[in-house]
DNA sequence: AGCGGGACCTGTGGGC
DNA sequence: TGCCCACAGGTCCCGC
């Protein structure tokens, strides 16, 4: 499931394959996946992609219009994967498999052909193909929170307030960018603290370990390719290797790695929640 | 305000 | 073996 680490390989990973390459096609197979406010597809022929970045758990591709080109503006391409999208590129006789939402034709600047697939099982992912001041009318980008990686103490503190569990909190992509549920329950275990604590009741000192251990759980799975519970690939077809190292995650009624108490397993905010009772407060 | 629950989707896997 | 259903995941939207 992409969150933060997954789409910071996936754009790392797909930024050779694709950069500097100019789109010469797009065909899109299922039209519910590109979002209201985008640019219709076709309008990105002839631009050229220029970067890959990550925002959260947006996964964003830089376009610039070809040359000189009048009228045309500097364009974001962004992408949320959800649960099970996959943004790679594939030889250019590929054809759309049962899964593929959309397609771009790509000529690189060696003139070979290949093709940029969006393919998602499930069908939630979206693209949006917007200019950048177009982007903040979507309230999901607006209100984007911080990243955790740039995030001081105060800010997460600032950030956590109220009476609702700190997990929910910490899944708000409103509070901090880019945690879903595997990285919220593998941070709320490093850092000691029960996942039903009230947002608002953490001391200075637990709010400081959570931070870093939010931080020190991202670098690592960075470091590591992401997470890789079944569907999860980078840009080059790769699993990742961080599910060989979650303490509590999929866990549930298994033994904590640390003091071997059986692991609950909970519902917090309709999520399913692992957590070691006698290692978190 | 903030909660729970349903909708969106499809594939998997447990239970019978 | 096959069927059914719960579940998984992130976000939005509705109602309380």
């Amino acid at each position: 499931m992409p969150e933060l680490p997954e789409v910071e390989t996936v754009a790392r990973t797909l930024l050779p394959h694709i950069r500097d390459h100019i789109i010469t096609g797009t065909t899109l197979l299922r039209p519910t996946t590109v979002h209201s406010l985008s640019l219709p597809l076709e309008r990105l022929v002839g631009s050229c992609i220029t970067g890959t970045r990550r925002r959260g758990k947006l996964l964003i591709l830089d376009i610039q219009p070809q040359s000189n080109a009048s009228g045309k503006l500097p364009t974001m391409l962004v992408a949320h994967l959800r649960m099970t999208g996959r943004l790679l590129t594939k030889p250019a006789t590929e054809l759309a498999n049962k899964h593929t939402r959309c397609i771009f034709d790509l000529v690189g600047p060696d003139k070979a052909k290949s093709r940029l697939f969006f393919d998602d099982t499930r069908a939630f992912g979206q693209i949006l193909a917007a200019r950048p001041e177009i982007l903040n009318e979507w309230s999901f980008w607006r209100n984007l929170g911080p990243e955790p990686l740039e995030m001081t103490v105060a800010e997460l503190a600032e950030r956590l307030k109220g009476q609702r569990p700190l997990k929910t909190a910490l899944m708000d992509q409103k509070v901090i960018a880019g945690i879903g549920n595997i990285y919220a329950d593998e941070s709320l275990f490093a850092a000691g603290i029960h996942p039903s604590r009230e947002a608002g009741s953490l001391t200075p000192v637990e709010q400081e370990a959570l931070l870093l251990s939010i931080q020190a759980i991202l670098r690592l799975s960075i470091s590591q390719c992401g997470s890789s519970i079944r569907d999860y690939r980078d840009a080059n077809g790769n699993a990742g290797a961080f599910q060989n190292s979650f303490s509590v995650y999929g866990r549930g009624g298994e033994l904590c790695k640390k003091c071997g108490t059986v692991l609950d397993k909970i519902k917090i905010g309709g999520r399913a929640t692992v957590f070691c009772r006698k290692c978190q407060k």
